[in-house]
Order: structure tokens, then sequence, then C-alpha cells
DNA sequence: CGTTCTATTGACTCGATTCAAACTAAGTGG
DNA sequence: CCACTTAGTTTGAATCGAGTCAATAGAACG
């Protein structure tokens, strides 16, 4: 697959241009805006600072490293389409640590440690936009909430974890898989996608079980064991949740832990209510002269 | 077991008093010092703002609850001695996501997300400092160099989380068990315990096995292999490696993920060598304004 | 000195892995 | 467009690590 690289700002993928390859990028740059709405409250000023965001967008192919253990990049991976996945450890089979959605910026954390300690590959095909740590770094500046957005991008992702300890410490397999599809289910609606509980599943079988700690073939047969009961379809690359209810009871899910404003779909609800539902808090950054 | 509180300020730790009960919180502060020094490079200066630190001490019994799931904070707790842990789920053997030694913030992030999503428990006795959000806040606003450390704190969690991950997603009992001791070891010598590879343990087999995602059951019988091998003691509430390396080996334990400038002791190391040989880069906090 | 945790041991069961083979889908190049 | 290759999915059988249950022994604590 061909590496296309492009420079340009969000303004100008946002106002100027339309032809496809900037549309998607347009419409995938409103997931990452929707993603940090999703972690707190923003005005319609601090989002405005991301139509200066320089995006050098970037396409790879399935499997495809972007960074390796150990690399140090000056720059973070906005993934606009498709998914991340952080691989630990090495051997075919190594363990998925994290997954991530478009809208995530899964190397965050890079800006303050610039030492991967991991393996990130696409899974599928994705686009990604690569912005300068620096750019993060001047927005966070100029807007406090958008400096708590971004913290929150950050260490929404302990929450994540925490709870795949849990998921592989105490679920058994079946629990493991239901939860992991009704976590990203949920993380995609956060972004206003899979609102029908349908989303595109580029991943293989092999890479599911690699993230629930589970070898391939009971992967398999677990799948198999949802198609028959009739709580899922896995055909094409896609896969539809045809009972949303069973796999909530299957999984033990609860999107708390989430960290979202609100636990419904935020694609077309209004942030400003969930806002006020939250107890507010002070502005405040972790390290914030 | 009682609980004393006392409110007192490090500085008055340090230089003023030194009856048994404050010399044992002036050790411990300077551990937190230790542990913030094992994350970043830090000057004199910077470390003279712990000095003002506001500390309400407060003992915790084995098993008591500083923090509650949904409960919100004003102030982080500074472990000064002994174990914390946080629990996630219900039920008496419900999983540990993290174990925190002398030195740590487990809760640090609440500051920006206040609202905790898991309980922090005591494992064994243990000596906590409460410290208020606004104190980090002002001495990160006054110290790039610490709001960058301070940042490290919190981030350095999200590594242990994805090696637990990796712990519990790929190694089987025994590997999780001796990878967890390796680590634990490690943590302690970073904040100059352990040095001998021995350290107290108030845990019980059950804590280790929540911890491991394993069976109480199968952590003793792990455990008495492992005394069997002579790789290690267990007696009165004290653990002793009396086989560093065959721990080693059986884990496959390797500290990178830690995060820890100097994988060597830090306890008597110079830490200004082994910043030396990490490249720098600039300073930066994640949300600074 | 009894009560209550914690540690230990054995027997049985079961979920999950492994190995191996067959089958399907998806490319790739002649 | 078909033959060939490769990657992924499916299936069955044998095996094993780990869980569960239950009973006992020991330690800690009031």
């Amino acid at each position: 697959m061909t590496q296309t690289t492009e420079r340009l700002l969000c303004r100008d993928i946002l106002v100027v241009g339309w032809n496809s390859q900037q549309m998607q990028s347009g419409f995938a740059f409103s997931q990452f805006a929707k993603r940090l709405t999703s972690l707190a409250d923003l005005t319609d000023s601090d989002l405005q600072l991301l139509a200066e965001m320089p995006a050098a967008i970037h396409h790879f192919a399935p499997r495809e490293i972007l960074l390796r253990k150990g690399d140090r990049a000056e720059h973070c991976c906005v993934l606009l389409q498709g998914y991340l996945c952080w691989r630990n450890g090495s051997g075919r089979d190594r363990q998925i640590t994290a997954i991530h959605v478009p809208g995530d910026v899964p190397d965050l954390h890079a800006m303050l440690m610039p030492c991967a300690d991991a393996t990130l590959t696409a899974l599928g095909p994705a686009v990604v936009a690569l912005v300068p740590h620096a750019f993060f770094h001047r927005i966070a500046g100029q807007s406090r909430k958008m400096a708590h957005a971004l913290s929150m991008l950050s260490l929404a992702d302990i929450g994540v974890l925490r709870n795949w300890v849990v998921n592989l410490g105490t679920r058994n397999a079946m629990m493991r898989v239901t939860h992991l599809l009704c976590e990203i289910v949920t993380r995609l609606q956060a972004v206003g996608q899979a609102g029908n509980h349908q989303f595109p599943s580029p991943f293989t079988q092999s890479d599911l079980a690699a993230a629930c700690g589970i070898s391939a073939v009971h992967a398999n047969r677990i799948i198999q064991d949802l198609r028959r009961a009739g709580s899922l379809q896995w055909r094409s690359k896609t896969i539809t949740i045809t009972d949303w209810n069973a796999l909530l009871r299957l999984s033990g899910f609860t999107p708390g832990y989430l960290q979202l404003r609100s636990t419904e779909t935020m694609g077309a609800a209004s942030p400003r209510e969930a806002a006020a539902q939250r107890p507010r808090f002070g502005d405040f950054s972790l390290a914030l002269p």
C-alpha cells in the first residue's frame, strides 16, 4: 500500500478543499474535537484553536508500525480513521495493551516521556495526522480548558488500562471478548460512530485474542458461540452487534471507567446538559505554572 | 487500630522535631523526594519547594479504605510507609489493579479527575500524608522541572499498568508472581529500600493472588515452589529474595517500563550521572499555559 | 483461651491451550 | 483470468494449567 503524505492545516481541510481525501480528514478531525468534548467541557473558542492544527496526513497499511519501542518522536499521532494498537513484548502473539479509535491520540503522553516503551501499530488500514508536540504545547497555553481536556485525554488511558487489568485478571474468555467489544462500541459512539452497533473490524481474530490474552483458536470458538446465539455478525470486515443487551449481560460492561461525560451516545446529544449533571471543579491542569 | 492525625509542614518534620513519630515521617518524606528524583532531573531548589508541603499525617489499619469508588477528594495521598493498592470490582477477591510503594502518590491524577473510579485501600498498616491538591498546583507553577516531575509521577503509572496487562495476558502463574515480586523490589529500591532484596510483606497470599489474577490456593502453591527452590523466604511479614537471578530468569523481568532514570539502585547512586546518560529534552508539562 | 483469619494439602473438575489438519478468502503474478 | 501463494478461519482430539471444594493446621488477636 502506498503511503501518501500531505501537509496542511485543519482549517484548510475544514474551510477550503473538499476533495474526497480531505473530506475524509475533515470528518475525522471533527472526531478529534468530539473526543475532547466527550472528556471535558470546551467552548467554541477553545475548539477554534484546533483549526490551526498543522497536520501531516499519513496513511498506514495493516500491521504497519508507527512507532517502535525505543523510538522518540517530535509529534503525536492523532488517529483520524481506523484503529491503532500498542503491542508489548515480542513474538507473533505479543500482548495488545491498548486499542485506539478515531479521535484518540495514543502517544500524547510521549510529549513528556518521548521514549516509547511499546510498539504502536495499525490494526487494519489507518489514517493518522502527525501533529508536532509544540502545537499541543501551544494551545494548552492558550486555553485552560484545552489544557485540561488534553490532560484528560492522556489520563483517560489510565482508567481504560485499569479496566483491562480487571478484564484479564478476573474474567473468563467469553466475558473478556464481549467486554472488549462493548468497550469499542462505546468509545466509537463517543465520537459519533457505531450508532447502530455496527462498526468496521479490520482486525483479525488473532488480534482479538492478543488483546484478550487468550489463544486465537479459543477466540474463534467464542466468536462462533456469539454468532450461533445470534448476538453478533462478523462479515467482510464489519461487526454488527445484533443483541446489544445480551453482550452487556454477558460482559458485565459498565461504561463509567471511560470517563465520558455522558454515558449515552455523544453524537447528537447536547454536551451542555451532560456537563451540568457532572459536578464542576476548578479548571486545573496537572503541571501548570 | 487507632487513627492518629497530625497537621504539620514537611519543613517542621525535617528541621524541628525528631520524636519517633516525626522521624518516621521525615524519613519517608525523603522517599517522596527520591521518587521524584528517580523520574526526573530536579535541582536542590526544586526539592526545596517540598519543604513547605502541608502534610496531615494519617495512619491506616490493614484493609482500611482511603478512598471509595465515587469519592471526590481535595487532597492527594502521599504514601510515606507501607503499601496501598487500588481495587476494582466487588467481592472479596476483587482484582488489585495497582500496588503503590512509599514515595508514590496513588491518586495524583485525581487532581484532574477528582472522582475516583476504584477503591484505594491499605495493604497492611500504612502511613500517609494528605496534601491538598492546591499545593501541587502551586509548586508546579513555581518550577517547570517540578511540574514535569509531577506529570511523570502520574504518567509512570501508565507504563506500570501496561506491564500488568502483559503480565496477566501472556504469563503463567509462576511468571506473574515472580514478575510482581521483581517489580516491587525494584520500585522499593528506587526509593532506597529493599537494598538487600528484603522487604516487609504485610499483604496476604490472597492479596498477591488478587494482584496476579490467580486463585489464593494456586498462589500458595507457587510461593511454596519458590521456597523449596530456595529462591525466596517469606516469614513474619517479611520477604527475602534469596536468589534474585532465579527470579529474574523465571519472570523475564526488565525494569525499563518503570521509567526510572537509572535502572540501578537509586539509593546511593548519583542521579546526575544517570541524567547525563539519558537524552535530555526540553522542559515540558502536559497542560501548561 | 477461644475466635477468626491465614496458610496448607489433596482430590476432582474444567476452561483453555496446543497441535494438527482442512478449509476459505484474499492477493499476486504469469 | 486462472493457478499459485499466503494469511486467516474452522474443526477435532489430546493435554495441562489452574480453579474449586473441602478439610486441616497454624498464626494472630482480643
